[in-house]
DNA sequence: GGAGGAAACGGACACTGTGCCCGATTGGTG
DNA sequence: CACCAATCGGGCACAGTGTCCGTTTCCTCC
């Protein structure tokens, strides 16, 4: 795993130790099997401990568990930010934001509970993840906001409510797969009145 | 506030002690206010200090957080209940439960944070809750069933997956509301592909 | 109306998870 | 190689949870 380049994580500002950089790497992959393994409130301590650190270690790379979210994240939400760039020379412009829709849904039930935390995040500006998903919701708002134009989307809900809302669907307990009608439901939703 | 008659909660057992009716009442009136304020998550001690009692009550009366939220919710699951029934009645099968998803929505907006969680515990079979809320549960699926029957909901979905969607509506932090085109999208997506 | 027993009370205790702090250690540099 | 700053990581204080048990209160029966 890259530690944080462009990303407004904690880096580009000054080079980090050899040893700094290891331990973050290595609490990131913690993270990651951790989360996966027992949910998004596992025990903060088991990170460190999977990671073979101490607890002071943990906090200093990561003062808030919101901050070890959105650095996980962060390499889903670069591909998710192009994804929706790929998608704004689509044809069909509906079809683009749904596509890209049911990707962002597919990708935000990796770690269990986490989504419900992440869709929380995205709307309270000053949270790390919010930062994270920045250039992610500016993408997706350019393509939203095409659709809208093309009146193929109801015109009094914005694109992070959209946002919100997806990452807000219960969950699968134990599969982490959304149920399946639930992201129809919402994309028949979406759709202006006129259209079926 | 009654304490539970036919409900799934404690009694019908037993008379309960004049002492203990009391402080079960103390206790639910003390959770209202407390998590009116502070939320879902708040202390469950701060209930006991609210009502003047220990912790070994409250834990006695209600051995986790669900059980209580379930004592509490329960006069507005019998509301519920009655309506749905009422709208069985009603001319239009699709106006019915969208009338009886918009109160349903309206009310479990009551506390911050606590649909999201009773949402969770609707789906669990053995969930204080869920025991609650089986015949809320129930009459709303004949109503549901009817508009299905009719061709006027999409046929790919349960009751319940609609009442945990529903209830798992991203809300507003402070306003307690859900944020306004929410619902507008789930009630127009529930509708079938063939409407507009 | 008072004594005995069961039910209920409520504070103390043990445990877990969190977040911070500071002495010890390690890595980079002149 | 020696020094200084950056980093490490264990220890500490604190908050929330859930349980246990000695004490108190209520109900019943005489």
């Amino acid at each position: 795993m890259v530690p944080p380049k462009t990303s407004t994580t904690a880096a580009a500002t000054k080079p980090l130790r050899v040893d700094a950089r290891r331990n973050y790497e290595g609490l990131l992959a913690a993270g990651r099997i951790v989360f996966a393994q027992a949910g998004a409130d596992a025990p903060f301590d088991d990170v460190a401990r999977e990671a073979g650190v101490g607890r002071g270690t943990l906090y200093r790379h990561f003062p808030t568990r919101e901050h070890l979210f959105a650095a996980i994240i962060q390499d889903r939400v670069d591909l998710l930010e192009i994804r929706a760039r790929e998608l704004l020379q689509a044809p069909d412009a509906w079809e683009a934001v749904a596509e890209w829709l049911r990707l962002f849904d597919r990708i935000a039930t990796a770690y269990g509970g986490m989504s419900a935390r992440v869709a929380r995040g995205l709307a309270e500006s000053g949270s790390p993840v919010a930062a994270a998903c920045t250039p992610m919701k500016t993408a997706f708002r350019r393509l939203f906001a095409r659709a809208q134009k093309e009146g193929r989307v109801r015109s009094d809900v914005t694109s992070t409510q959209v946002l919100t809302m997806v990452g807000s669907l219960p969950k699968h307990p134990h599969s982490g797969d959304t149920i399946r009608p639930y992201l129809d439901i919402v994309l028949s939703g979406l759709k202006p009145p006129s259209e079926g």
